[in-house]
DNA sequence: TCGACAACCTAACGATCGTTCGGTAGTGTG
DNA sequence: CACACTACCGAACGATCGTTAGGTTGTCGA
């Protein structure tokens, strides 16, 4: 599912057409939306025509499925990645702050695939939608599992809230944190002490 | 700008045809995306025929532009009530408290306005997009300013970090959240208890 | 040297899009 | 009774859409 097996994903001129087109498809659908972005605004963008696109793809929805799919694996092996380096005996706080970093990280070095993930998945077509709603079950059954390990006091709707808001807080940073500005750790920290301590720690 | 001055804006048995197109509209596009949703099926969906939402609206960007602003609006009054509704001596949990919960109500009042305008705001054409955007930033000011009060403790980047973080995490409910199944009261207490008190507190 | 195949092309298809033109009913005012 | 005005309609416009058919070129193993 990663780009032909190359761990990094945005080094747009030494890739191959069919990773080409995937990254610079994801970045136009990110941009601009994905009924908005035509295939010939994605053809021009990696210098090919129309036409070429089906020789990699077979349809423009069948691009979007794997686009999806690409996304929502490097949200899910980070996750996993996080808990594999995890000592033992972590404590909830340690926990929860390593995998906020995680889910933050890969965020953002997938940028086109997770962000367009996170942001166009509603509006995506129907069959395209339903491809891709397994693996994010799966995702997100990681993060509740975890949860209810590290805040045993809430209850299920308790969890719920939590997680969801937590999703969204973490998700939304796609559309407002720059990379380049600052520091993604320091976001994490700042993200982690705040759900951790709670604001009236800094009042 | 509310919808012709009626308070509610939901029951579409009892709307005009403009209100009607509105409505129906914000609803298609907060379903399928702006792009995906075609003016032959608004029209349909009110019962008219493509040339008619012409009368009342003179494109499809100017419909969307209308909705955004009714979306932004909503809140932004929200805001200002519950505001005028606090004690001059109110502590900072309970301002932070009253204004998620004027945020969460808003936002569920006018669901099909708020919840277009959260969701797909990122894809409208830029046109659209930047008639919007004062009205944005001047409800973003109003939160930043809240915030700076309650939470002197923090930079500024702490607080806009809090201020986004927090924006994603109550605008994401309109994905998850039924207030049909779940109290809203509720929702938003939840919510300012984690982040308020943190969540080592319930551990 | 030859043939298979990957990669890409030109040209065009039918469908659908937002939009416009030129109407027709119904209502209310002078 | 005439006139204006609101609300709607049928039919069509050109543009753009995703997609396909049928090539051409280059590479590389046998």
């Amino acid at each position: 599912m990663a780009l032909t097996d190359s761990p990094l994903g945005t080094d747009v001129a030494s890739m191959g057409g069919r990773d080409r087109i995937l990254l610079r498809a994801a970045q136009l659908f990110l941009e601009n939306g994905y009924a908005e972005t035509s295939l010939r605004t994605i053809a021009d963008a990696v210098e090919m025509r129309p036409a070429s696109i089906y020789h990699h793809f077979k349809s423009k929805d069948a691009l979007l499925t794997e686009i999806l799919a690409i996304g929502i694996d490097a949200v899910s092996t980070a996750f996993d990645t996080v808990t594999a380096g995890l000592s033992g005996d972590a404590d909830g706080k340690t926990r929860l702050a390593a995998h906020v970093a995680g889910h933050l990280e890969a965020l953002f070095a997938h940028h086109a695939f997770t962000a367009t993930h996170v942001t166009i998945f509603p509006f995506v077509p129907d069959l395209v939608r339903a491809s891709a709603i397994d693996d994010r079950d799966m995702y997100e059954a990681k993060w509740a599992a975890l949860l209810e390990e590290i805040v045993p006091g809430l209850d299920h709707d308790g969890l719920r809230l939590t997680r969801l808001a937590l999703f969204g807080a973490m998700n939304s940073t796609v559309q407002w944190f720059d990379p380049a500005a600052g520091s993604l750790t320091g976001l994490a920290d700042a993200l982690v002490a705040t759900l951790w301590n709670g604001l009236k720690e800094v009042t």
